[in-house]
DNA sequence: CGATACCTTGACCACTTTCAACGTCCGTGG
DNA sequence: CCACGGACGTTGAAAGTGGTCAAGGTATCG
């Protein structure tokens, strides 16, 4: 991993703050982490990090979108999880990764070295209770999308995942952008993550598309026209 | 919950002891899990917990099978989890259940009641500690299916869910059984599992029996002849 | 012994994939 | 500045895997 180092931001301007693995941090504890973080950044398609490979550092993501992905032998591949802002790369206890983790967009981590990190884990309860609470979150999400794989079709898959892609940006950017929307992956990765192909992507989007439901600037970023319907074409109950 | 209460057993000859929650307790520890600790049993098809629904137990499965399934409104559903001995249903800060836990076979639960235990864990390192542990084995375990329901086929489903009885019980009885199974699931509840249906999941059993590679000796239990064969099938890499 | 639940097998069908061609955007270099 | 090349995306046609529907088989339990 040979990112290159940059300036940091002070921790109390990040704008992943508030929902970080630091977000229970305060004062002295937010203080240690300060000292022992660096930013690192990533270009668009660099790998981070090899499956199996041991890690030296746990990180959270600050911008961009990273991809968890694991493959077959024979290429075929299946995204595992997507890191968005304020995501957590890295597990207490195991030091190597099970997947490959890919920069889909340019990325900047927050990263800190993986011993100095756990010593600090041991001693600062707020840490680790977050660091569960992510774990745990990433279950629930993991198994929300096994029923997605295992049940959903080409059209409730897609439907979902732009569904997610709204709850998600209405998230943090507070902003009332009710519904302009940029699609983080290429029609591929949507694909392996969805388990499609990029044909079906590609045809299911514009299935949207000429049903009037999204409206597309351009390949990437697109409006969303009937929020009720897509939601309803996902087969997820009423949101939560 | 109306499951009978069973006479405990002593946690000092609890089969489940070396891989249960309580694995790494001893001593003061085991007495007061001892002490808030109640058997149930369920019989087979008896639903153990209904999703949404707010848990009053953690619990140990002792014996029998348990699954965790997730329903579509229109009822197609998708098991994201087999509990088997020794797994651990509940987790730490979360009073809600999100899926359906139904008993497969007739399940015995060793139960914790959910606030005496979660006081416990705020005293009891070992015991949060060995939670943490198993959620993240458990995410481990769903990522894993996650490639299998996206990007497998059928046969290669049929074989990694064989594979993965032949791992989990060469695990517990250490007894030199090399190859004599049981199914632990019906067919339609391989297929929820695996994300097919039944006819295709007796198909491809069929299909495996017919090459030589599995031999039933009735609808439930079988030998595998050949577990190379099955292995390469499964499409997963060499066994870790 | 019959009822019922579970399983198997066949025939057909549909959805998604596969294969292929073409289109569009964008950066690079002539 | 335009032309070329490559990455990415769209669309069509054909093929194939797994699903659906249906009939019949087998085991188990009263």
């Amino acid at each position: 991993m040979n990112a290159p180092v940059l300036s940091n931001i002070k921790c109390g301007e990040c704008p992943i703050r508030h929902r970080a693995v630091c977000s229970r941090c305060e004062g002295a504890e937010l203080d240690i982490l300060e000292k022992i973080k660096v930013y690192r950044s990533f270009k668009a398609g660099e790998q981070i990090l090899w499956r199996g490979e041991s890690m030296d550092f746990v990180a959270s993501v600050v911008s961009g979108v990273a991809t968890l992905g694991k493959t077959l032998e024979d290429g075929r591949t299946q995204m595992v999880g997507l890191l968005l802002p304020s995501d957590f790369i890295g597990r207490p206890g195991r030091d190597r990764v099970e997947f490959d983790v890919i920069a889909a967009s340019d990325v900047t981590l927050c990263c800190f070295d993986r011993k100095p990190f756990e010593n600090l884990l041991l001693v600062t309860p707020h840490l680790s209770e977050r660091l569960v609470e992510i774990a745990l979150d990433e279950l629930d999400a993991a198994r929300d999308w096994m029923l997605l794989l295992g049940r959903k079709t080409a059209r409730e898959k897609i439907a979902t995942f732009i569904d997610m892609l709204i709850r998600r940006s209405s998230l943090e950017g507070s902003t009332a952008q009710n519904d302009a929307l940029t699609l983080p992956l290429s029609r591929e990765e949507i694909a392996n993550y969805l388990g499609l192909t990029l044909e079906t992507v590609s045809r299911q989007l514009s299935a949207l598309k000429s049903q009037g439901i999204l409206q597309f600037k351009d390949r990437r970023s697109f409006e969303v026209l009937n929020p009720k319907a897509l939601h309803d074409i996902s087969g997820d109950d009423a949101p939560r």
